[in-house]
DNA sequence: CTGCTTGTCAACCATTGGGTTGAACAAGGG
DNA sequence: CCCTTGTTCAACCCAATGGTTGACAAGCAG
């Protein structure tokens, strides 16, 4: 099986599971309620739901007849670390890029041309 | 075609394609030098790195024959946003439900209801 | 017991995703 | 001008994903 990381990435990969994320911020919800919203079967539900549990993103337990569903918000924190690491990374980086031009400025050298803002095509 | 936000939690789904933006924050590469450590052939990580591209979250231009690779990390914040707004609303959720439960606790009652949520919706 | 409600399991189908190989293209450098 | 380097395109394979339908388990209500 893949790592736990990428599982996690991967189950908020579909705009539907992470509709439902963002509905079990608000309250614990059970399989029917969670599933009305959404033009598909209870099954494809069900199935959205064992993703989004072996991502370790919810829980379930049980009650009656019911499956109440509930949201785990620590795993948020697993994501939220390896992103802001990363970003740190790379912003650490382009300070250090803009010291070389200041530096370069300093020298009277020929001023090349600072970062590019270069924003990727609309999609 | 898949939202923008789908497709950036899509592309750091794959724990290669992960390894290569942590790669890529220490500095620029060309495709043939992100490729070397791992076991695949070059054509895989080349579309390993469309995956990217079309995510946003790397650029390439062109340099002789060479195609730099860039990470624009700023794609970062769409996911950071996305986390933070619902773990946000986790939290909140949860501090009120410790209200209420401290509220039960204080005068005894059934089912308070005050403070209705309703917040506004959002994916 | 019967029957409705809630949810899962199983089998199946179409699409996507990650990998391969082989050929092609782009841009210098002899 | 051809050759080498760097990278992508095209066709194909197989496993995984998201969806379907049909059957069935588990509880409560009659």
């Amino acid at each position: 099986m893949t790592d736990r990381l990428s599982r996690v990435f991967a189950a908020l990969a579909d705009p539907t599971r992470r509709d439902m994320v963002a509905r079990l911020t608000e309250a614990d919800s059970t399989v029917n309620d969670l599933a009305a919203p959404y033009d598909v079967s209870l099954q494809a539900i069900s199935k959205h739901l064992k993703v989004l549990e072996d991502a370790g993103l919810v829980s379930r337990s049980r009650e009656a007849q019911r499956r109440p569903v509930h949201l785990e918000a620590e795993v948020f924190d697993l994501m939220t670390k390896w992103i802001e690491r990363h970003r740190q990374r790379a912003e650490e980086r382009f300070s250090r890029l803009d010291d070389v031009v200041a530096q370069m400025n300093e020298d009277g050298t020929t001023a090349p041309a600072t970062r590019t803002p270069q924003e990727g095509t609309a999609s």
